[in-house]
DNA sequence: GAGTTTGAAACT
DNA sequence: CAGTTTCAAACTC
């Protein structure tokens, strides 16, 4: 199933990938309906998982070679459809079908990114988040109304009753089986709660067999494992889906220097909660997830898989890794399926990795919410996404912002073939909606990406796709839309669609693909226009379980300072902005509340903008990727990515763009006298400054946010107490001439106390005394002067 | 705030 | 690809 062909991936920014998860990850190909695992020397996440292609079969590989335990669930009950739940040192899911559901979840890695997902194809639904370390939400999937809900695990019933690599099906629909390791078996399950014929159902695909669970162990030993006919009447997607067969094969790795670093490694207890950590590189994590209701459990002990990257996203990728470890406990993951008619919204947030990762879902209540489907790729610093983007029924635009990178990138899929749908060939959306964009508050940073309607997506891509149009979405202020276009003819006649400030570009060495370069901030501009932000939308409730943003580095910075600090504005003068001198323009921004003169960075000249982003491009295709990427295997996770060419500053002042990025000078710098590296002494002297100067900052303003409290409370505190008329006083009591005797009054009391030596916790405390005499004698007076006026007017 | 320094980007 | 120029940010006073 080739929703984007790996050429057209390796051809995204490598901040697309710029995970420790799949960089490096070299594609190859399977057949289609294969699940294949993707060797990798420095694989940690996985990135996604596609429908395959007739979904008839799902494959599992196992690769020998590793070593560290892995958790995948795999279930498939439709003809076309595919769910898969992967599992790594944290528990990535995925769940997929090419014509109802997609479901992927993902934790993050803690080295990288680490992504969570949920997707459902037909509705463009997705949910992923980085770093999913606790679900706090119900996880439930409906191929119906495209509904996913987390929910808690409960592996009691795991632990006791089901043995391992049995499938079955309590309750109306079973849709998901674990192949956990052993011990760990990871649940996923239907709910009783009945569900409406989907999206697939309507354009003909149901097929109301019994499901069937073919489970075929590492070891070669397979089982056919028929499903109980649902309880219910009702006709389903999930139910007309029949499993033909997962299997688990094993792979000997293609490079003996890839192994996979994905691996489930905690063990959960029936409370989601981990108990041991079997891999000592990967810090341990709590997953909880709620669970309402437990039915079924299904679990293949002693199997360890682990989803492979996005680098070959037309396959679904999944690592088998053998584990023999005892049983000790289970993970398991509920799955009900829950029918509405809202669509699904789902945040997840990831703390940080030394605390749990919850993730939240928000559910829409019903009516009137288009799909809308949110894909975070978590960065090396573990940022959080949290999006929602409506998308169309058949979505093929996926859009992914990288935590570190100001990019957003739009991903324009096109099918390729019509194996590739997991669907008959030609549209068949039973129903187009116009996507718009929303937005979702992420806290300190809001985005809008307006997305290519549906109609426009099915003139760009006549078949449908199975993927769902996925916005990734990072808390970076600063963002730009790269849309790689593939192939160029076809996405040409929709150049309409895209933002004025796209600008198409070929990739190097694509051929007729390129990039579609759209500065992020006419998002912003285009707030202002018909688009509707889900912010402002009120039939679309922003999620409720979005959480802190973790602060981790990112870049050198903070997430909090990524997303909070505003971005510099230019003093461009010569270049009309419209340079990579520009930093704005660098970034791909618009010039927004700049100092520049003459700035042709703006929506009034597109024109000569695009012509501008095109010779940045032909000059360099890599001009507005980021410079601070990823470093080899064995240096640092972020480098220069040319290196810097400084002669005078010995790279320990910002001019170095190493030093300003926080990181040492690596052996692709030409560099003369570098100073910034890792045993430099001057280097250490001034991070010491740096670090020193910045713990004053702080103590000082955190010892006037108290002076600040400490007045404020008092004055609260004795206000209402002096105010003998009862009342409050009036404000205007408090004159200039009151303001100034009371300093004096101030300054005679810290005279006084530096006459008399005290110290200064001691003068501090005379000093507020003095101001609370103060505040008592004006007050006193106010409330005097309050009294005779109220005595005067009776 | 003005002037200087610096190195990336742009140009030749 | 190397040398030069341009440019805007970083830095100094």
């Amino acid at each position: 199933m080739d929703v984007v062909s790996p050429e057209l991936n390796s051809l995204l920014p490598d901040e697309i990938m710029d995970t420790e998860a799949i960089e490096d990850v070299p594609h190859s190909q399977t057949d289609v309906a294969t699940v294949k695992e993707e060797p990798s020397d420095d694989t940690s996440v996985p990135m996604e998982t596609d429908t395959p292609v007739a979904a008839e079969s799902l494959s599992l590989c196992s690769d020998a070679a590793v070593t560290e335990p892995s958790q995948v669930v795999t279930t498939s009950t439709g003809t076309d459809s595919t769910l898969c739940i992967s599992s790594e040192s944290q528990i990535p899911f995925s769940i997929s079908s090419s014509s109802s559901p997609l479901l992927t979840l993902k934790p993050a890695m803690a080295t990288s990114t680490a992504t969570t997902k949920t997707t459902d194809s037909v509705t463009g639904t997705t949910v992923s988040t980085s770093g999913l370390q606790k679900l706090t939400a119900p996880f439930t999937i409906s191929p119906a109304n495209h509904q996913i809900i987390l929910n808690k695990v409960a592996t009691e019933a795991a632990k006791s009753g089901t043995p391992p690599q049995v499938i079955k099906q309590e309750g109306q629909k079973l849709l998901v089986t674990t192949i956990g390791k052993s011990g760990q078996p990871i649940v996923l399950q239907l709910p009783h709660t009945g569900g409406k014929p989907g999206v697939s159902q309507a354009s003909g695909d149901v097929k109301p067999q019994t499901p069937q669970f073919k489970v075929v162990t590492i070891d070669g030993r397979s089982e056919l494992k028929p499903v109980v006919g649902s309880a219910s009447n009702q006709v389903t997607t999930l139910q007309a889906q029949q499993l033909k067969a997962v299997q688990i094969a094993k792979k000997t790795p293609v490079s003996s220097a890839a192994p996979i670093k994905f691996i489930i490694t905690k063990t959960v207890n029936s409370k989601g909660r981990v108990l041991t950590q079997n891999s000592p590189v990967m810090p341990q994590r709590t997953i909880t997830l709620s669970e309402p209701h437990s039915m079924s459990i299904q679990s293949i002990p002693g199997k360890k898989i682990a989803i492979s990257p996005l680098k070959s996203p037309s396959k679904v990728t999944v690592v088998s890794v053998a584990s023999p470890t005892s049983n000790t406990s289970q993970k398991s993951v509920a799955l009900p399926v829950n029918v509405a008619l809202g669509q699904q919204i789902l945040a997840v947030q990831q703390s940080t990795s030394a605390s749990p990762v919850k993730v939240a879902t928000s559910q829409t209540t019903t009516q009137n919410i288009k799909p809308v489907q949110s894909v975070a790729v978590g960065g090396v610093s573990g940022s959080q996404f949290k999006t929602i983007i409506p998308l169309a029924t058949q979505p093929n635009v996926q859009q992914i912002q990288v935590p570190g990178s100001r990019f957003h990138y739009v991903r324009l899929v096109t099918a390729t073939t019509a194996s590739s749908t997991g669907q008959p060939s030609g549209p068949s959306t039973s129903s187009i909606q116009t996507a718009k964009p929303m937005v979702v508050s992420t806290g300190a940073v809001r985005m809008s990406v307006p997305i290519v309607p549906a109609q426009t997506i099915k003139q760009v891509a006549p078949k449908p796709l199975t993927s769902a149009a996925q916005v990734v979405t990072t808390t970076q202020t600063q963002q730009r839309l790269i849309m790689p276009a593939t192939p160029l003819p076809q996405i040409q006649p929709n150049f309409t669609n895209l933002p004025p400030g796209t600008v198409l570009a070929p990739a190097p060495g694509a051929g007729n693909v390129g990039y579609a370069v759209v500065p992020a901030q006419y998002v912003t501009q285009l707030q202002q226009s018909p688009f509707v932000t889900l912010a402002s939308s009120s039939s679309f409730p922003a999620p409720t379980g979005i959480q802190t943003q973790a602060r981790l580095p990112l870049n050198g910075l903070t997430t909090a300072e990524t997303t909070s600090r505003p971005r510099k504005p230019c003093n461009c003068t010569k270049s009309q902005c419209l340079k990579l001198y520009c930093d704005c323009f660098a970034n791909g921004e618009f010039c927004n509340n700049c100092n520049c003169n003459n700035c042709f960075n703006n929506l009034e000249h597109e024109t000569e903008r695009q012509k501008a982003i095109k010779t940045c491009l032909d000059r360099n295709p890599e001009a507005f990727k980021p410079k601070i990427g990823k470093g080899k295997e064995g240096e640092s996770d972020r480098r220069h990515s040319k290196g810097c060419n400084c002669k005078r500053s010995g790279c320990l002042k910002n001019y170095c763009e190493c030093y300003e990025a926080k990181i040492m000078c690596s052996s692709i710098c030409k560099c003369i006298g570098c100073k910034n590296f890792e045993e430099s002494p001057e280097r250490k002297t001034l991070m010491h400054l740096a670090d020193a100067a910045e713990v004053r900052v702080q103590q000082q303003t955190a010892a006037k946010t108290k002076l600040s409290s400490q007045i404020s409370d008092l004055l609260m505190r004795t206000a209402p107490v002096i105010s003998s008329g009862g009342g409050r006083l009036p404000y205007t009591f408090v004159t200039k001439e009151v303001l100034e005797a009371t300093c004096e009054c101030l300054l005679e009391q810290a005279k006084k106390a530096e006459h008399t030596h005290q110290p200064q916790a001691e003068a501090e405390r005379m000093i507020l005394e003095e101001f609370g005499h103060c505040l008592m004698r004006i007050i006193s007076s106010a409330g005097k002067a309050k009294a005779d006026c109220a005595s005067i007017n009776c």
